[in-house]
DNA sequence: GAGCCGAATCTAAGCGCTCACTTACCTTTG
DNA sequence: CAAAGGTAAGTGAGCGCTTAGATTCGGCTC
């Protein structure tokens, strides 16, 4: 095993996710279909070329961006829900977990949201799914508060959406350089999350 | 005057007016980068250079639709604010007239909220004055029902800002052929903007 | 009311340019 | 030397937009 900073393997390595950060910030910016494959080589510090080393093509760049924050999402709502605590607890966990996201990583986020039309069919389907499951995690744990009378929402569905439709859209409009912190919004929003599904106080 | 159908003037306008609508089905589809001004003029029945007849160019068509679409939600929110009512009626019809919108219009509230950043630096900064405009009348009733007692939250800024999320993120979601129909919507979203103000029972 | 003009609508053709992606080749490393 | 990383120099296709000119039509003249 050889010096990690001078392999080959480790500098393909490197390269690799230094293009899938330069496309995530060029999506974000300017869109997918706004973003050439020139300015993600470039803004990686490579020749445009190199993009096709490491991946088949733009799409196949945001599809990567797209399952990977996918993943990380699903992963941290599902472990937030997944307590034998009160039902309010667990609608206060997922959300602060979701804000958190959608607000540190804001730059994924919009990609991940706002970019999935320029899918193939067949990778937007997979995306579709993954974020069925999301979904259905929040959806679960209204209906189980409702279930077990510590939640009163005159609909549990639409209760669960607004709730997911509140931290995506976090990501459209949150500024780094803004005066309102991803913990207090985390903070704000928990709270909020309880007033929705009408937690008993 | 000669008859209405046959007027240069009148198949002037109507042109027009299937351009504008084009682009909006377009770009709420694909993008406005992953829209070509051939797709707007064919799908208006049109040569592509019918669009520089009407347009001065693919940016136009986007700066009219914005300022059209940020006209009207601005309008509508003001007059359903602009009543001598309590504050809990004034902040619900204020909810439920930006939710109809964003349901009913869903393909142009796309594009008017996704794809402000195609816009020039002038038309963009414009368009952000309106969007600032909307946004205080939604914090002035959320802060006027505080400041009454009628209203209960920890901050008044955010949860405005919460409410107007839920709108625009709406027109993400948001499928025609849903069983979800905008006045149930409406409806439900105008019960949630109280408990997110913590309006008094 | 026939004949014509000017303005407006609209298009065929195509301009210069940028796009995503490929090929042929060199370099680095184990 | 084999395998992987990387690039210079393209490819054809499609982009936004322009130009030159044909067509349409209301209104004016006599």
């Amino acid at each position: 095993m050889s010096d990690v900073r001078t392999s080959t393997q480790a500098r393909g390595d490197r390269s690799r996710a230094r293009l899938l950060d330069a496309a995530v910030q060029a999506f974000s910016a300017k869109g997918f279909h706004g973003t050439s494959t020139r300015d993600i080589a470039t803004a990686a510090g490579l020749s445009p070329a190199a993009v096709y080393v490491h991946h088949r093509s733009k799409e196949e760049l945001l599809h990567a961006i797209a399952v990977r924050g996918h993943e990380i999402i699903l992963e941290a709502v599902t472990e937030a829900t997944r307590t034998d605590a009160a039902p309010a607890e667990r609608v206060a966990a997922a959300v602060r977990t979701y804000v958190l996201f959608h607000a540190r990583s804001h730059t994924t986020a919009r990609v991940i949201n706002y970019e999935l039309a320029a899918l193939t069919e067949e990778h937007f389907r997979e995306i579709a799914g993954m974020r069925r499951a999301i979904d259905t995690v929040m959806r679960e744990v209204v209906e189980e508060g409702v279930r077990s009378g510590d939640f009163d929402t005159p609909d549990p569905a639409k209760a669960a959406t607004a709730l997911l439709s509140l931290g995506i859209d976090l990501a459209r409009w949150y500024r780094d350089d803004g005066s309102w912190t991803p913990e207090s919004l985390a903070d704000f929003y928990a709270d909020l999350a309880l007033r929705v599904v009408g937690a008993r106080p």
